[in-house]
DNA sequence: AGCTTTCAACTTTTT
DNA sequence: GTTGAAAGCT
């Protein structure tokens, strides 16, 4: 037996060692996805390819630093020290760091400077906002929703316009054209641009579509169904010919269809590539066998793509509890009284060797839920930590620091210019920043360069002319020094001296009254800074997974990844305490006990308020009613199957609903799991047929529409 | 009219 | 716990 073959199953190791051609693995939940992705990786460099040539692709940080850590233990096992080495030469990484990395090589074809910036949502809202004429938050977040939509289906404004269907789609092409000429003229991307643009280079450029296409021998995609149209379209002109490529991913867990998410292009891989290899891995090594009849019944209704039943052999287990409480407070309540009676032992014969708090979770639809949930748990004494919410570079002085980082980078980066001359204050206000504007847009030039115009005196006055220019030389000095800054110490040091030039502490007390909130602030601030000397001085993963961990970077190389990255990668993980999470955050992980709460009709599945579907929802392209049921039923789902040992449903019989309170009715989702009809029916040859014949359809429609398309 | 205060409502999230 | 909107106050 080959150590390679040790401990995986069958479908596993059939997954593993097919390497010549397209595959696709449908990896039911818990089925060791992760497992095969790595266990091939190692498999491939074993065979004779490149560590380089392989590429790994996931959609987060932490999925690809996972990944590259297993796949590192397990090359180490395999091949020593040596193994270790080629670990660090395979591509892991997210298909943003993967976009990045294309366009800071050879984005000159598609118009961008090596340098360019990276915008975070909130830099493209407020530039939505300035292209619609300073509209309120509300509208442009409606368009900056809709302009990604369109992105991420593959079209740009012009494209847009000429299928827009009525006035308000008109405008917000308009706006869409706008916004797209602002991002040209700073040289900044978005990151639906960081999938879209490398599509565009590949697509109209011989000369690196050439270089990529060569590049990769065998290219791995990890949560296959959770790629979006454009990504797909990337993912094939990567493709070298004849494609070699592992897609890894379970139809039944795609719940991100609202953020562009499609399973066609599930659908379409057997029809693309007819050599497709597809293997099922149904053998399920998380949950009792009560837990996945729940699962397999939930599911049973919707339609089938590749019908797959999972299944395992760790015995019945406990029976699925639904638990029904008066109202959402002793919902919460009764959730918490669970936890404390499995950690008391007297309830469960199986599975009570999990008694800590880490090993429970309760998972609810939205996030205001967390709520009562956590003020339950409070009241008992219970530590837990609430998954997701706000992301650490999302808070206001992180956005600060990276915006002069940015800058630094980028001299054409308007946003960043206008948030980090403001931050701290400067004496330099709103008019003249304005005038600057004008100026600078009268004669195509960024801000920062329109500062060091001998003509700008015409339109400003002195006084402020002189502030500019000393935060401009300030910056040109700033660049110099950090261009030649590398290593964790001289980072640190460089950081350090920047925040006591620009009195950023200071800045922080001064502008915030509550004295703690300031303090914490700083604190957030100073774990910032020692976070990129450590990621300068090689003693952080590379999250963005673009070079070898070990090697020191130049303070430019970080900065220039900032964006990207939403985790700090310290801490996290091994506390031990309850975790509350959404269904959504909650893919991917498992809990020995889980309590899936709210499972109330209206919350999930998810109805907004006005009921019967006479309203559709702003800007979204046509989704039915019944597609959007089928991706509740998906989440709910995704939950039943986090639960590795026990699970109990609940549901509140009275919700408040402003002043009143009204019937909470139980998700109809907890009828379908106790029922026993999920046998498939359908005959996997026949469905084959009929795929081909609806994509033959939509083939002509397309065509259709493109031959009655001006552009 | 422009400001403050109160009150209710609250999809899902990553890059 | 936060945000946005409506009511109330100066």
């Amino acid at each position: 037996m080959s150590s390679l073959g040790s401990g995986l199953n069958l479908a596993q190791q059939e997954a593993v060692n097919f390497l010549h051609g397209p595959c696709l693995v449908l990896a039911g939940a818990g089925s060791g996805k992760t497992r095969v992705i790595t266990h091939k990786i190692a498999r491939l460099i074993q065979s004779g390819v490149p560590p380089e040539q392989i590429a790994a692709i996931t959609f987060t940080n932490k999925a690809a630093a996972e990944m590259r850590e297993r796949a590192k233990g397990l090359l180490m096992a395999q091949m020593g020290k040596a193994g270790a080495k080629a670990a660090g030469q395979v591509v892991i990484c997210t298909f943003h760091a993967l976009g990045v990395r294309m366009l800071r090589e050879s984005g000159e074809s598609v118009g961008l400077k090596p340098q360019f910036s990276i915008l975070d949502t909130d830099d493209v809202l407020s530039m939505i906002k300035d292209a619609g004429g300073n509209t309120d938050n509300k509208q442009a977040r409606i368009w900056q929703w809709a302009i990604s939509s369109w992105k991420n289906a593959g079209l740009n404004s012009a494209q847009a316009a000429a299928q827009a269907k009525d006035e308000d789609e008109r405008i917000t092409a308009k706006i869409m054209e706008r916004y797209e000429e602002r991002l040209t003229a700073y040289q900044a991307v978005d990151f639906d641009d960081l999938i879209g643009l490398p599509l565009k280079m590949l697509s109209h450029h011989e000369q690196p579509a050439a270089v990529w296409r060569e590049k990769f021998a065998h290219i791995l995609v990890d949560e296959y169904q959770d790629t979006n149209a454009v990504q797909y379209e990337l993912l094939k002109k990567m493709m070298a010919s004849p494609a070699r490529f592992t897609t890894v991913g379970d139809d039944d867990q795609s719940i991100y269809g609202w953020r562009g998410a499609t399973l066609d292009n599930l659908k379409k891989l057997p029809l693309d590539f007819p050599a497709l290899k597809v293997i099922k891995l149904e053998q399920n090594y998380r949950s009792t066998s009560a837990i996945l009849r729940a699962a397999n019944n939930v599911i049973g209704p919707n339609p089938k793509l590749f019908p797959k039943k999972l299944w395992s052999d760790l015995g019945e287990g406990e029976p699925v509890r639904i638990v029904d409480a008066d109202n959402e407070e002793h919902e919460a309540e009764r959730a918490v009284a669970r936890i404390q009676s499995l950690r008391a032992g007297s309830e469960v014969t199986q599975g009570n060797q999990y008694k800590e708090w880490k090993d429970f979770a309760i998972l609810y639809r939205a996030n205001h839920q967390a709520r009562l949930l956590e003020q339950a748990l409070r009241k008992a004494s219970i530590p837990y930590k609430v998954s997701g919410g706000q992301s650490f570079f999302d808070r206001a002085e992180i956005k600060d620091l990276c915006a002069w980082l940015r800058l630094l980078t980028n001299n054409d980066d308007d946003p960043a210019f206008l948030r980090a001359v403001t931050s701290p204050k400067r004496g330099i206000g709103h008019t003249t920043l304005q005038q600057l504007g004008i100026f600078a847009s009268q004669y195509k030039l960024s801000m920062f360069e329109a500062l060091f115009s001998n003509s700008l005196s015409a339109s400003i006055n002195a006084r402020s002319i002189g502030g500019l220019h000393e935060f401009g030389r300030y910056l040109n000095d700033l660049e110099y020094r950090a261009r030649h800054t590398s290593g964790f110490e001289a980072a640190g040091e460089f950081l350090r001296d920047w925040l006591k030039d620009i009195g950023y502490e200071k800045h922080l007390f001064e502008s915030e009254d509550n004295e703690k909130l300031a303090a914490s602030r700083w604190t957030n601030v100073l774990d910032f800074i020692d976070w990129m000397g450590k990621r300068c001085g090689g003693q952080v993963d590379d999250a963005a997974g673009l070079t070898m961990s070990t090697e020191s970077k130049s303070l430019f190389e970080v900065i220039q990844t900032i964006s990207l990255l939403s985790t700090l990668t310290a801490k996290e993980g091994d506390q031990n305490v309850v975790t509350l999470s959404t269904l959504h955050a909650s893919k991917g992980l498992e809990w020995p006990h889980v309590t899936l709460a709210g499972v109330v009709e209206g919350l999930l599945p998810f109805r907004p308020e006005e009921e019967d579907g006479t309203k559709p929802v702003e800007g979204k392209i046509s989704d039915s009613l019944a597609a959007r049921i089928q991706e509740e039923r998906r989440l709910m789902y995704v939950g039943i199957t986090r639960a590795q040992r026990t699970l109990s449903v609940s549901y509140p019989k009275r919700r408040k609903k402003g002043r009143d309170t009204v019937a909470g009715i139980p998700s109809r989702f907890i009828a379908e799991m106790a029922l026993d009809q999920a046998t498939i029916k359908e005959n996997p040859m026949d469905r084959l047929a009929a795929l081909k014949a609806e994509f033959a359809k939509k083939a002509a429609q397309s065509a259709a529409e493109k031959a009655a398309m001006p552009i």
